[in-house]
DNA sequence: GCGATCAGGT
DNA sequence: CACACCTGATCGC
C-alpha cells in the first residue's frame, strides 16, 4: 500500500483503490458526499450505511466486498506502468456493524489491515476468522500486519462483552424503578442494546437519526423514539456528562447512567473501587458535584456506572492475535492523540522474519501431525494447537522501541477534523 | 455562503 | 486516561 495503489481509511487522492474498514469518523476522515477520488471498498452492510452518514455520495463508486471469498483487483504500478495483481479477503473485525480487516495478497506480499477489531478468545466469530485467516494465509509468511492498538498495553484488560452485557443488565434491574440512560455513540454497541432489549423483553429509546441506522441495520422491534414506552434510553454520547445526569434527575426523575466503555479498564482499576462485587470490573460513581446556581439537592446524588463493554480488542486478545499470526513487521493505526505505542515495543518478540516462519512452521507441523494421526487411525484433534510463548529469538536491532512521539503529529493530523453532517432526510 | 480545518469539549 | 464523536471559530475560496 503507499505505493499509490491501495489506500486502506486513508481519502486524500492519488490512490487507484480505497478500501474502508468501517465506518467511524475516525477512519472516514476526508469522506464525504463530494469524495470521488476512486473505487471504494467496503462490506455490504458499510456500503447500506453510507448515504446516511455521507449524503450524496456517489454510489457508482461503491464495491462490495463479500466477506469471506477472495476478490481480485488489476491495478497499475504508479513507477514502472506495469500491471500488479492483488487479491484480497475481507474478514469480520467485530468491531461495529459492517466492521471488516482486509488480506492483502500480491507479488509484494502479505498485508492484513484490521482497522478497528476486537478478538474475543472464545466467540464463534473470532474462531472463524483464525480458521479464514491462517487458510488464506496458507504458507506465506504475513509481511505487515497494520494493528488495532488501541489498548496495545498489558494495562488494558477487561471481560468479552456478553460479561459486560450481562453486569448491565443486572444494574438495570437493581434499579427497576429508575430511568436508565446509557450514552451511545453514531454506530456501534447495537448487539448490547439488542441484548438489554431482549433479557428485559423492553424496547430501547433512541434519538430518530440512530432509529434510521437501526433501521437500515435490520432492526425494526427493540427501538422506538417514543420516551413513553420505555425507561431505557441510548442517548447521544456527546450529550452525557455528569450535569445533564444531574439535571435529568432533578427535572424527570431517578436517573441511573451507564457506560459502557473499554476505556479506563486497565488492571490498576480492577480492584479495590466501590462497586458491589470485587471480581467485577464495574465502576460506580456518586456523582453529587455540586456546582452553584440550583444548589442545594442534596438528594440528587446521582448514580453512574462504568462497564467495561469495549469494541477493541484487549492486551491478551490482541497477544493471541499476533502469537497466531506472527507477522514480520507490526505497524499501528491508532490515531490517538497524545500518546502512540509502537506495537513492538510489547511483541517485537513476536514477529520479525523468524517468527512468521516459526508459524509456517507449526502449520506445517500440525498437518503433518493430522495426516500422521489419519494413517494411524487415531481421532484429529479439532482445536489449533495455539502457540505458546515461544520468544527464542533475539531482537536484533529494531529501532522503533519505545514510545514515539513523533510519528504522532503525523497521525494525527491525518484524522483530525471530520464533520459529518446528519442526514436531513426523516426515517421513512 | 460553502467546505475544510482547527480548538476545545464530553 | 482517550473512544468517537460533537459544537463553534477560523481559513480559503
Amino acid at each position: 500500500m503507499e505505493s499509490g495503489m491501495i489506500s486502506v481509511d486513508r481519502w486524500t487522492a492519488g490512490s487507484q483503490a480505497y478500501f474502508l474498514t468501517h465506518l467511524h469518523a475516525d477512519h472516514t476522515a476526508g469522506l464525504s458526499g463530494a469524495w470521488r477520488h476512486g473505487p471504494l471498498f467496503c462490506s455490504r452492510l458499510t456500503a447500506k450505511l453510507i448515504p446516511c452518514k455521507f449524503p450524496g455520495f456517489d454510489l457508482s463508486l461503491l464495491r462490495i466486498v463479500d466477506i469471506g471469498s477472495w476478490h481480485s483487483l488489476s491495478l497499475t504500478s504508479p513507477s514502472s506502468g506495469s500491471r500488479v495483481d492483488f487479491a484480497f479477503k475481507a474478514i469480520d473485525a467485530q468491531h461495529c456493524p459492517g466492521s471488516v480487516m482486509y488480506l492483502f495478497r500480491g507479488e509484494s506480499g502479505c498485508t492484513l489491515h484490521t482497522g478497528d477489531f476486537r478478538w474475543e478468545t472464545s466467540s464463534l466469530s473470532t474462531e472463524n476468522g483464525r480458521a479464514v485467516l491462517l487458510d488464506a494465509l496458507k504458507d506465506q509468511t504475513l509481511d505487515t500486519l497494520y494493528l488495532d492498538n488501541t489498548y496495545c498495553n498489558p494495562d488494558y484488560s477487561f471481560p468479552p462483552r456478553e460479561v459486560a452485557a450481562k453486569q448491565i443488565v443486572e444494574i438495570i434491574t437493581s434499579h427497576p424503578n429508575d430511568d436508565i440512560v446509557i450514552p451511545i455513540y453514531s454506530l456501534g454497541k447495537e448487539d448490547l442494546l439488542l441484548y438489554i432489549s431482549q433479557a428485559l423483553n423492553m424496547k430501547i429509546w433512541v434519538w430518530p437519526e440512530r432509529l434510521q441506522i437501526m433501521h437500515l441495520l435490520g432492526f425494526h422491534e427493540n427501538f422506538t423514539t417514543q420516551t413513553s414506552l420505555t425507561r431505557v434510553r441510548a442517548i447521544p454520547h456527546y450529550s452525557f456528562s455528569s450535569d445533564t445526569l444531574k439535571e435529568l434527575n432533578e427535572f424527570h426523575g431517578p436517573t441511573i447512567g451507564i457506560m459502557p466503555s473499554g476505556m479506563p479498564w486497565s488492571v490498576a482499576w480492577k480492584d479495590g473501587n466501590m462497586s458491589g462485587g470485587s471480581a467485577s470490573h464495574v465502576k460506580k460513581k456518586e456523582c453529587s458535584r455540586n456546582t452553584g446556581s440550583l444548589g442545594r439537592n442534596l438528594e440528587s446524588a446521582t448514580k453512574y456506572y462504568e462497564v467495561p463493554y469495549s469494541t477493541h480488542s484487549c492486551y491478551s486478545e490482541i497477544q493471541e492475535f499476533i502469537e497466531l499470526l506472527r507477522p514480520v513487521n507490526i505497524k499501528g493505526i491508532v490515531s490517538s492523540r497524545s500518546c502512540y505505542i509502537d506495537p513492538r515495543y510489547y511483541f517485537g518478540h513476536l514477529c520479525g522474519p523468524e517468527q512468521a516462519l516459526w508459524r509456517v512452521q507449526q502449520k506445517l507441523d500440525y498437518e503433518e501431525g493430522l495426516r500422521r494421526a489419519e494413517v494411524a487411525d487415531i481421532k484429529p484433534v479439532t482445536e489449533y494447537v495455539t502457540p505458546v510463548a515461544g520468544r527464542k529469538r533475539k531482537n536484533d536491532h529494531i529501532e522503533f522501541f519505545g514510545i514515539r512521539i513523533s510519528r504522532v503529529s503525523l497521525l494525527r493530523r491525518l484524522s483530525r477534523g471530520v464533520r459529518i453532517t446528519e442526514s436531513e432526510s426523516l426515517p421513512e
